[in-house]
DNA sequence: ACGGTTTCCGAAACCGTTTTTGGAGAGATG
DNA sequence: CATCTCTCCAAAAACGGTTTCGGAAACCGT
């Protein structure tokens, strides 16, 4: 039987107490170099690996990220593959720190009584911080969360908190460059489909558009703004429309990479070509962005970035940081490819 | 000052001891109704968390399963859309169970002493079960992991261990449809593209395709296969290369959708249509799979049931069920659109 | 009225750590 | 030699739960 080696086994064994031990493994100053490094050539024969969980219990803090990423069937955001990449950023950031993510999954959270809440959630574990990728921002769960006093950082959501902090990219400017991109090449026909309005990224990558339109002296045109939910399928749809307009658009910016490939594939299918009859932008730069055919021009958001920059809020935070912007805005950057040329 | 509210102070208020409380609240037998009724309510009023650590450390269970998952540079499997889904069947299943998900991450875990080692972290979490997924087979940490106690499952991995369950979809017969779909098109000349060989889906796709080439009575020829690495950019040139060839095939197998759509756009590059000129048939049916263009024929892996399945192994194991296979195999399913025809 | 069951609950041990407190011994100081 | 300061460590009290054990009261049949 594989009896778990503990601390006190390390005590027993190296005729100390548990206390010395402990204060040696975690390298206070009092406790003799000679003693220090018999109990740490002790510990690691053994294998000693303390538990997380007694630590914790003492310590109150678990050096564990709580992280909220719906899977729901509704909408699959944990499908959407810019979500991953952000959760990669976060994985590596805040893994250099010490810490690991606790991806919540479970329904009824700790085997039973009660309903589950986010903040009952988090507090159950004893998370040190919050990752919200992705929600809902009017969700009463979630913003009980923010109200508490675990520190949180949004992703792509507009939240407000006493110790919470949103990050997101600059998606006004890049829905700006977008249109001006289309403008220089000679569109003077530049209609967008935009992501879910209730969203935030949504409205500012739509607010950045109009802007732009209007700096340009353009005709900001009602006919021209097709709504989607950021996926391919409903910009497939809005792109037949904008296509079956008296006066078409020559050039389509949308909010999303999915979108301009649900757009790109309607024109394929009204048998029009993308870029010779028609120019698209999207939005995110994902992974496969430069593959499809035609490659997309497209506003690069830096994903690493984002997760990174939410671990370093985190952090910060859970260091006792009081100095953080409530707000952290990441530039975006376009890059053009093979998806959009002149008119 | 927000005091946490324990069982102790449960059982002070309710005017019980701490120990009818827990059992209270866990459902036990031997509590009168009215107390229990009473217990509850108060624990509700209150807004009582349980503290997860608390709770392990005497259980021995955690309710958490552990996912190893690289995010690494060189192989950014994080970063493969195929396991972002996976995980997400994985999250769903276990989360019915009341599991949640702990995401590895830290480099030096228990925020100290000695390297970490992924055996020791699953410990030092005392993660119920562990989850592996595209991980390196051959790795020796990965090894020791699964020699160890903590029931494992592994995805799109082989490997062996005493508590561990391999669970992948049936590449092989998967690769095997995909020529004999090719092939009752009326391609003769079909060439494949794989993944990784050191990879078991890699040797398997590879193995299939050459069964059923053999089994149609087509020649086998070495210069029809093309080693890559199921992302698009190997694809991409491979395709060039056997575009090249003298007798160039008219029909690839590429064995990942990555792959089909570098090799979609090295033919066009090289002035063919797809599939007018050159067919494609993928693996994996990404999401965004139907949406490129032309749409992918492509053999779909059920990524949300290899999730499923996982979870179900590791639930089965970790109560204790020791009737388990060692290897569970998911069939995949041919969808053809629009990469595909007649030559 | 009495032994035997049941039902309900309190007391206490325990899980594996950290951290505080204090004290023994050694060396320095007067 | 007495005292004072170090240095190093032991003991014990937490942290917040679960679970075992046993006892008091209530209920039962005779």
């Amino acid at each position: 039987m594989e009896e778990r080696v503990t601390i006190r086994e390390l005590a027993r064994r190296s005729g100390v107490s548990v206390g010395t031990v402990s204060r040696a493994l975690n390298g206070y100053a009092d406790v003799r170099p000679e003693t220090r490094e018999r109990i740490m050539r002790l510990a690691s024969e053994l294998d000693y690996t303390p538990a997380a969980a007694a630590r914790s219990l003492v310590t109150q803090r678990s050096h564990v990220i709580g992280v909220f990423m719906e899977t729901g069937e509704g909408h699959p955001d944990l499908q959407h593959p810019f979500f991953h990449e952000v959760l990669g950023g976060l994985k590596q950031r805040v893994g250099r720190e010490g810490f690991d993510l606790l991806l919540f999954a479970s329904e009824r959270p700790g085997g039973g009584y009660g309903p589950h809440s986010y903040l009952k959630r988090a507090r159950h574990h004893s998370v040190d911080g919050c990752a919200l990728i992705g929600l809902d921002p009017d969700d009463s769960e979630v913003r009980r969360l923010v109200r508490g006093e675990i520190p949180c950082v949004a992703i792509d959501m507009q939240l407000e908190g006493p110790n919470t902090e949103v990050v997101m990219s600059d998606n006004e400017a890049g829905a700006a460059e977008a249109v001006r991109h289309l403008h220089g090449l000679g569109h003077r026909r530049i209609a967008t489909i935009t992501g879910m309005i209730d969203s935030r990224p949504g409205v500012d990558r739509l607010r950045g558009y109009r802007n732009a339109i209007q700096e340009l002296g353009l005709a900001y045109r009602d006919e021209y703004v097709r709504y989607g939910d950021f996926y391919a399928e409903s910009a497939r749809e809005a792109t037949e429309k904008l296509l079956a307009l008296p006066e078409p658009p020559t050039a389509i910016f949308a909010a999303a990479d999915l979108m301009a490939i649900g757009a790109v594939r309607a024109a394929a299918e009204a048998g029009l070509s993308v870029p010779a009859d028609l120019s698209v932008v999207g939005f995110d730069d994902i992974q496969l962005a430069p593959h499809v055919n035609p490659p997309l021009t497209t506003l690069r958001q830096d994903k690493l970035g984002l997760g990174a920059a939410a671990g370093d809020a985190l952090v910060a935070r859970i260091a006792g940081d009081p100095e953080r912007p409530q707000l952290r805005t990441l530039p975006v950057e376009l890059v053009v490819r093979g998806s959009t040329a002149a008119p």
